[in-house]
DNA sequence: GCGACAG
DNA sequence: ATCTTGTCGC
């Protein structure tokens, strides 16, 4: 399925341009190359909540910020709209990017770095959702995943955990496996938006703290469902 | 042709 | 993606 066998309404303004716009930058390797500031200082932390039950189909994202040194949250804003685009996979994007960044928009502290729960580069036109918001934002973004959209694992990956494996498509390493927690499946760390692989992997690392997913992730998560709970559902 | 398929 | 207590395993 191609973008432009999507019908007109459930597009957003300008998703077209951002197609367009991420092969360009992936020619010009913005996408891969680190542009961080020297002190990452805030580091946000991007999700979604829905209730597939929900006849009215509303998305509910959110964005929280935390301080990097304490990974805190300091602060989150949060958004709904009505779904324009249903979930299909490789336009996870589409979907999701208009709610979160009008969520983004309202935060009154711009972040350095974002997590974004869901694919980065490691999708079939290079455009998982991670990507989407950088190329949106033109901020550094990561992609976190919980499972597999396309490729294959290099080999077995160890149990141990901190143990990573390169996720291979077409010959290319294009994101890494990282298991962030004992006894739990791994993560799957792309590059999002102006970082390298290698630096994503080492950040998302740093991120831990005991969970299965990284805080910035987890704490989004949570916010995301807390929103969508209190605005009753 | 068949299966796989982020959230 | 969400619902939901207890329960099995490290």
């Amino acid at each position: 399925m191609q973008i432009n066998a999507i019908p007109r309404e459930w597009l957003y303004p300008g998703s077209l341009e951002v197609a367009t716009k991420l092969q360009l930058q992936l020619a010009q390797q913005v996408i891969t190359t680190d542009q961080l500031p020297d002190n990452i200082q805030y580091i946000a932390g991007m999700d979604v909540s829905s209730n597939w039950r929900d006849p009215k189909q509303i998305i509910y994202a959110t964005c929280v910020v935390l301080d990097a040194k304490t990974l805190r949250v300091v602060t989150s804003a949060s958004a709904h709209m009505q779904q324009k685009f249903p979930y299909i996979p490789g336009f996870l994007g589409f979907r999701e990017a208009p709610a979160l960044v009008e969520a983004f928009a309202q935060l009154s502290l711009k972040p350095d770095l974002i997590l974004v729960d869901g694919h980065g580069i490691s999708h079939p036109r290079k455009l998982g959702i991670a990507s989407h918001i950088g190329v949106l934002l033109d901020i550094p973004t990561i992609g976190v995943a919980k499972s597999i959209l396309i490729g294959k694992p290099a080999g077995t990956l160890d149990l141990a955990a901190d143990a990573t494996m390169p996720l291979l498509w077409q010959e290319q390493t294009i994101a890494m496996l990282l298991r962030s927690k004992n006894r739990c499946n791994p993560l799957i760390i792309a590059t999002g938006h102006k970082i390298a692989l290698p630096t994503a992997v080492k950040l998302v690392k740093s991120y831990l703290r005991g969970y299965r997913l990284p805080e910035p992730t987890r704490q989004a998560h949570l916010a995301a469902n807390a929103y969508r709970r209190k605005l009753h559902d």
